[in-house]
DNA sequence: TACAGATTAGGACAAATGTCCTAATCTGTA
DNA sequence: TACAGATTAGGACATTTGTCCTAATCTGTA
């Protein structure tokens, strides 16, 4: 079964909204990519804010299905923890060129002031909500979510750091350093 | 002695490429906060990114002028690191709507791979040298632009997620962890 | 085969954008 | 006062943008 068009554009958009940003996406960039005419978009999609729903759509159910996969695949909450951790070296090239795809999004649609930048902060809840998760599971009831804003800051705020300087060694350093803080977190 | 329209486009334009970002902010949006014509900015710039080029320029200068303000003001490094992270606070508000100006600017450009992005990125080495020699003058020689970098960082994501999540209160309570762990970090 | 509905191509459209040009006005100096 | 240079207003310009329309083509069904 192929993919169908609309599938092809939401993840041509989503791709090409990481790398250079929704507003500076035009049509004509989703339309060279899946070489399609430009005005047949809108028998997909209603406007470009539609396709942006659509692709924070798909970043959520990609989220979730990672978190999922990790829940059967880790019988450990520490564990989970530092997978999300990891997750920053796996993707450290993609970081350096281009930031975290759910933080710029964040940060680039509260200036817009866009109709979806609830939406998109809802995508960054997933995250916070299964770290949370995670942390009442390890016996931290109490102090969860703090600890998974902890986890989720750092890590947005290395992206930033990384992007900017260009750097991934740093990367590596500062994620050390959060899993040793995660061990002592967990250790009392 | 009055500010010269040249200064005010400036200003105009710093505080509007905080509020909206760069992309998002057109020459209409500043002609009507300076009340200029719009055809008459080529006569003081010669192009957008020129007027972005003078903003990090005032921006590299105000934040000099205040870490210098900083050095003369606070005999402790210690303490002038506290003031650092204080800033969080000061700014939560402006935080919660816009995030952090030097950070979100440097996510904007290297999403648009612009011209000015290294220009930027010196406005965040600005704070990543000056925290280093902080930690200098602290004690901590050889692993000062570590530990500078480690401030950075999370003052960044405290940005990006205070933002995001619309949350001042957040803000106050990772100020404090960061405090906690700068007393941690210098103690040893 | 015939036909209805889905899909697509191609282009029209107004609005907005950055850029540039020219004529008017202001300002300081001789 | 007279005049040169700085400053400004206003609009022209080509390009790009998101949006929309229509005619052509494809696809599955009767």
């Amino acid at each position: 079964m192929e993919k169908t068009t609309r599938t092809q554009i939401i993840e041509s958009a989503d791709e090409l909204f990481y790398h250079r940003g929704f507003e500076h996406t035009s049509f004509a960039h989703i339309a060279d990519e899946v070489k399609i005419s430009r005005g047949n978009f809108y028998h997909h999609f209603k406007s470009k804010d539609e396709i942006l729903e659509s692709v924070i759509e798909l970043r959520l159910e990609r989220a979730k299905q990672m978190l999922d996969a990790w829940q059967t695949q880790e019988t450990n909450p520490t564990d989970r923890i530092r997978l999300f951790i990891q997750m920053l070296i796996m993707n450290k090239s993609k970081l350096k060129l281009y930031g975290c795809p759910v933080g710029t999004l964040c940060s680039e649609l509260a200036k817009l002031d866009h109709v979806s930048k609830k939406q998109a902060g809802k995508l960054m809840g997933t995250y916070r909500d299964w770290l949370a998760r995670q942390f009442i599971g390890a016996g931290c009831k109490k102090n969860a979510d703090e600890l998974a804003m902890h986890v989720l800051a750092h890590s947005q705020g290395i992206a930033v750091l990384a992007n900017t300087f260009q750097d991934e060694a740093f990367i590596k350093h500062e994620v050390r350093q959060m899993e040793k803080w995660l061990d002592e977190a967990l250790g009392k």
